[in-house]
RNA sequence: GUGGGCGUAGCUCAGAUGGUUAGAGUGCCGGGUUGUGGCCCCGGAGGUCGAGGGUUCGAUCCCCUUCGCUCACCCCA
């Protein structure tokens, strides 16, 4: 035996058993957004990194430590994207969406790659479904799209997810909350952890995320962004919730809430469930107002979120079975016992797949019982049965494996096997 | 990048305070019915006990190193 190779770190196998659940979750999206007005886009996965350290943030852990670089031939540096935004708002600009519709919603999903150490519900290669708006910066948009956010997730059936929201203020407002921020833990270095006097240079506002209780502590008494927002701002802030209510929308503000991209602006929301590990976060996203032209774009408003596909399907282990069931079990399988009923079989079988009926077969000579037992694994709900007794009689045994009952068909019957197999016609 | 836990059959896991052919369940293949699946019974294949080195008469077990997996920190979907 030689020497295997496994796949690399932090990047892993779809199986086939999840596949069918993964379509699924794929199909649920489009009927849901698209009836939300969402078209696909479908863009690269490898851009230039220029473009993620200018739109994700030069500062950011992402763009520091976590992204996947390599030189293209001695020219460009090139990045597998680690997120879906900056990618989907290069296209806008490049092929000038605001041109066809002032208000432009565009969905995409794919694989997305961060270098970080791998662990519960975090990948190197991890899968995200995204959705912007662009184009409108209307509060009730903002509600609008996590109503649609919310739907889907239900839909898709995930239980309990809980929406957490807050505002980050503007390119106004955030220079002075952060100000404020840096008063109030000037001269209580003392009592922060050494991660959160790190935070104090580096991103002062990620002390409200720490885990520790005495940091925790100390920061009850801290101002929170919601007052330091500006006007516009504010304004914005009770309009979104005003609208979220109108849908009836259970929601918790949470003003410890940040996110790890820089051109997050206004409203931030995050979807959590308790079930995921510390890995809570199953959905989240933003308004980035400046995105659009800080990437060289019209200037333009913008809204979107990331769906962790990954996460949302470990939450969704119950159904596993039913889809693998939908997609991967054939119609019917054909049991054929000597070398012409083989024959027949063969050719029989790729005439039923031409008409778009699953169909199987064993090439191997195998018994007929070793046969009926593959058609029982396989979940056929239909056996045909070949053999000499069939041919003399110019017909083949078509058994129900559920009811366990059986009837012969002639050969040249498609039309009639195909209805009985679709349950169009019964057995007998 | 830092720390903890774990590596024995395809999968889930036993095992002996170091001793001769390393086990179970499940899955896979075959038989019990020479033309009929599920349940049951019987049989079979499948392991360099993660890898390398050390101690020892002898190591899957003890020691060192290394690789891998996993969980957590960090960060985020």
């Amino acid at each position: 035996m030689k020497e295997t190779i496994n796949a690399i770190r932090g990047f892993k196998d779809i199986l086939p058993r999840e596949t069918g659940q993964w379509q699924m979750v794929e199909e649920t999206a489009r009927q849901v957004f698209s009836a939300f007005g969402f078209n696909e886009i479908r863009i690269p996965i490898v851009e230039k990194t220029d473009l993620f350290k200018r739109g994700i943030g030069e500062a950011t852990d992402i763009v520091e430590k976590e992204m996947y670089t390599f030189l293209d031939r001695g020219d460009d540096y090139l990045t597998l994207r680690p997120e879906a935004t900056a990618g989907v708002i290069r296209s806008y600009i490049e092929h000038s969406l605001h041109a066809e519709d002032a208000v432009t919603k565009l969905y995409t999903f794919g694989p997305m790659f961060r270098r970080e150490r791998p662990q519960k519900g975090r990948y190197r290669q991890f899968h995200q479904i995204d959705a912007e708006i662009l184009g409108i910066d209307d509060p009730r948009i903002d509600a609008e799209l996590i109503l649609m956010l919310m739907h889907f997730l239900t839909a898709v059936g995930l239980a309990g997810p809980k929406l957490e929201i807050n505002s980050l203020g503007c390119k106004e407002c955030r220079p002075v909350f952060r100000k404020m921020i840096t008063d109030f833990v000037r001269g209580k270095e003392e009592g922060f952890c050494p991660d959160c006097t790190r935070r104090m240079q580096t991103n002062p506002l990620r002390i409200f995320d720490c885990k520790v209780e005495t940091c925790r502590e100390i920061m009850t008494s801290a101002p929170v962004v919601l007052d330091a927002l500006c006007g516009a701002c504010r304004d914005h802030f009770d309009r979104f919730r005003e609208a979220l209510t109108i849908f009836n929308m259970p929601y918790e503000v949470n003003p410890r809430m940040v996110r790890g991209l820089d051109y997050y602006t206004k409203t931030a929301f995050e979807v959590t469930t308790e079930l995921l590990g510390a890995q809570n976060a199953v959905a989240g996203g933003g308004r980035y107002d400046g995105l659009v032209k800080d990437l060289g774009g019209p200037d333009t408003p913008g809204i979107g979120f990331a769906i962790g596909f990954e996460r949302l399907v470990a939450l969704m282990q119950a159904h596993d079975e039913d889809c693998r069931c939908r997609h991967g079990r054939p119609d019917l399988f054909i049991a054929a016992m000597g070398e012409e009923a083989q024959g027949m079989a063969f050719a029989l079988c790729n005439k039923l797949r031409l008409e778009g009926i699953r169909t199987e077969m064993d090439y191997a000579g195998k018994s007929l019982k070793s046969q009926m037992k593959r058609a029982d694994k396989l979940k056929c709900r239909y056996t045909m049965i070949i053999g000499d007794q069939e041919i003399a009689n110019n017909q083949a045994t078509l058994r129900d494996m559920q009811e366990s009952r059986q009837a012969p068909v002639g050969f040249h019957q498609i039309v009639h096997i195909k209805k009985v197999i679709k349950g169009e016609k019964p057995l007998d």
